[in-house]
DNA sequence: ACAAAAGTGTTCAAAATACACCCATGT
DNA sequence: ACATGGGTGTATTTTGAACACTTTTGT
């Protein structure tokens, strides 16, 4: 009933939304698509996957092309299968999303692409479902950041509380509580106090953390509510 | 630099993990695989995508010829796509994750495919890389199900406290207090308590519940801790 | 009358939240 | 010395877990 030989074949492509954090918004990574159509388009990174080559790995070697980076925290998203999504032909793609220290990608900076980081509440007219790919991968980050420790990915390997909130404000487009904040993270016992402060943003100084390696690795599934449920309820 | 027309096309499948209930455990329903090779060994149900066709709908199509069902709660669970999954050509599968109401089904049997359900706890070998797909599956189902309530469209329309409370203990595999059940469960206001009683299994009788459809679309995203969080931290 | 399962109530502990307060330091 | 933001302490409320108790009904 079913042989293979008769089935059609379709092009098979990954794209990444690539999060960063500036200190101040939430960040995506775009780049001007380089060939027609629609060159010069703003458009997520991509790229067909090759023989031999699983999706994954066809993630990593398209961020490794446009960042440098290697071993960038990725995750599927979802696989979109529209048959019209792509106007050029059919085109299948799976999304990944990365989240990047913004910091270390500014150094190692592809021209070639142009690429540009945008506020993600203010992006600009993205190809194709680009759009609509982008708010699941907005919608799934806010749910998985509620839940397990992830967003240190998005700072540097040394942050200060103070900051970590921010970037949660900044993803959640709310305040929190700075006392309930720190007992809470604290209270993973996944962040290791360093003896030195960031002195740049406040005259007492604020002491610097790094994520515990192994214990993040061990306890990445903690399901703990960082995000208050009001939020998450609506 | 990446064009489309020197682009390799692939094969592209679903797979469907079917999950049911019976009253006394969870089941995963799978089919004889009718055409060679593995002609005759046990394998989740699937096809493969046509033209002009999402795998959202392949999906549905793959589901309906089996169960005679429509309108399934079904869920894209994770896109495959390691090059040698499938040994006879390279094929990405997207598998979808359905949850039946085994009773709707039996009515419906498609003895074509020599369908069979077997209890998650002792699944025979699957073809291919079936085993891990419905491993993740599993996975998958428990973390929702902790957090949103998706178990009701295991059981019939109509249901009790004390059925849905076994249901919840097959799938997690540990037991509820039934008083912190009831209240959690009631909490969600999702459910309505109707007139009449399932007189079968206990001599007072236990009122039937049907979910509130309208309450339901609306509160799917609520994000309560059905399970103990005890269960989650493992 | 009693067993069995449904359903309710009560207590205790843990957690989330709100908010007041103290601390360190550059100006 | 005082303004600023970092950090800690504490009272209150809410939620969760454990378990005892009452209800209904078939035998």
């Amino acid at each position: 009933m079913q042989h293979y030989s008769q089935q059609k074949r379709f092009l098979f492509a990954v794209d990444c939304i690539i999060f960063g954090y500036d200190g101040q918004e939430l960040k995506l990574l775009v780049i001007k698509r380089s060939f027609e159509p629609f060159k010069g388009k703003w458009s997520l990174v991509g790229g067909f996957i090759n023989d031999n080559e699983s999706a994954e790995s066809a993630a990593g070697r398209v961020l490794n092309d446009l960042t440098g980076l290697d071993g960038l925290y990725m995750e599927q998203l979802h696989c979109f299968t529209d048959p019209n999504r792509d106007s050029v032909e059919r085109t299948i793609s799976i999304a990944y999303f990365a989240l990047i220290d913004i910091q270390k990608y500014n150094q190692q900076i592809d021209e070639d692409y142009h690429p540009a980081w945008f506020s993600i509440n203010q992006l600009p007219e993205l190809i194709f479902d680009h759009t609509a790919i982008v708010e699941m991968a907005k919608e799934k980050l806010r749910y998985k950041a509620a839940l397990h420790p992830l967003l240190f990915e998005l700072l540097p390997d040394k942050f200060t509380m103070p900051q970590l909130q921010s970037l949660y404000e900044a993803v959640y487009n709310m305040e929190f509580d700075k006392g309930n904040f720190n007992r809470k993270l604290l209270s993973t016992k996944l962040l290791d106090k360093l003896e030195d402060k960031d002195k740049l943003n406040s005259k007492k100084g604020a002491f610097y953390y790094t994520v515990n390696l192994k214990k993040y690795s061990a306890g990445f599934k903690t399901f703990l509510n960082f995000v208050p449920s009001q939020y998450i309820n609506k």
